[in-house]
DNA sequence: TGTATATATTTGAATATTAAGATATATATT
DNA sequence: AATATATATCTTAATATTCAAATATATACA
């Protein structure tokens, strides 16, 4: 009997995870705009999603959590910003290829 | 009042679906595999993933409901291959992202 | 027709995700 | 200290996902 192929699903289990995170309408939204934006307070981003304030928090909770977000406190407000380059890198190409060529 | 900046997250509704069909890592292990393979019928995959039948039925299932696969029967076999270019464009973006400069 | 092989579907249980409302905490200002 | 503002946490209910086991279907072949 022959294999045809050999991949182990393992070693898919981070990047399966950062997608997860990434996979929901209103984290989509938020993760592009700072992509864009450098950073934004939570207030910010309720406007930009017309969502109730503790749907946004818990969706910066989950975006931070997978390591896709930084929070900096400044006074009484939290600014978030992505966590690193290749993160970016990856949402944009994401996000890019996506709307892209929707001709 | 200012609003800062203003995004609709129901642009985002569809391609968070797709995000979410792939944050799998059998699923991803899958599209990865097919992306490169062309085409592979069920069996071959189950060699690949290890994994009960049924469950690889499901993912497949599961991809093909999300436009991500497509499969075409030959005989006994059926065999799936990437749905369409963009699709197959998208996920090498994100796979080869994440996995090159893991310096 | 009967049987083997490949794949799909159904079902059920465990777990996860989501959203909303209520409450809590941290900081700032008076 | 009291109050206001920004954000987080907890709780609950609704919904979705996952996997495995059992069963069903479709094709091929004797």
């Amino acid at each position: 009997m022959e294999r045809v192929y050999k991949t182990d699903p393992d070693s898919f289990t981070e990047l399966a995870e950062l997608l997860k995170a990434l996979a929901h309408p209103q984290r989509l939204c938020i993760v592009k705009t700072l992509c864009e934006k450098e950073r934004l307070n939570v207030g910010d981003m309720q406007h930009c999603l017309g969502e109730a304030q503790s749907a946004v928090s818990q969706h910066l909770i989950r975006l931070k959590a997978s390591n896709i977000i930084v929070g900096k406190r400044e006074g009484t407000n939290i600014y978030y910003s992505i966590a690193d380059p290749k993160v970016r890198t990856l949402a944009q190409a994401v996000i890019n290829e996506f709307f892209s060529d929707k001709e």
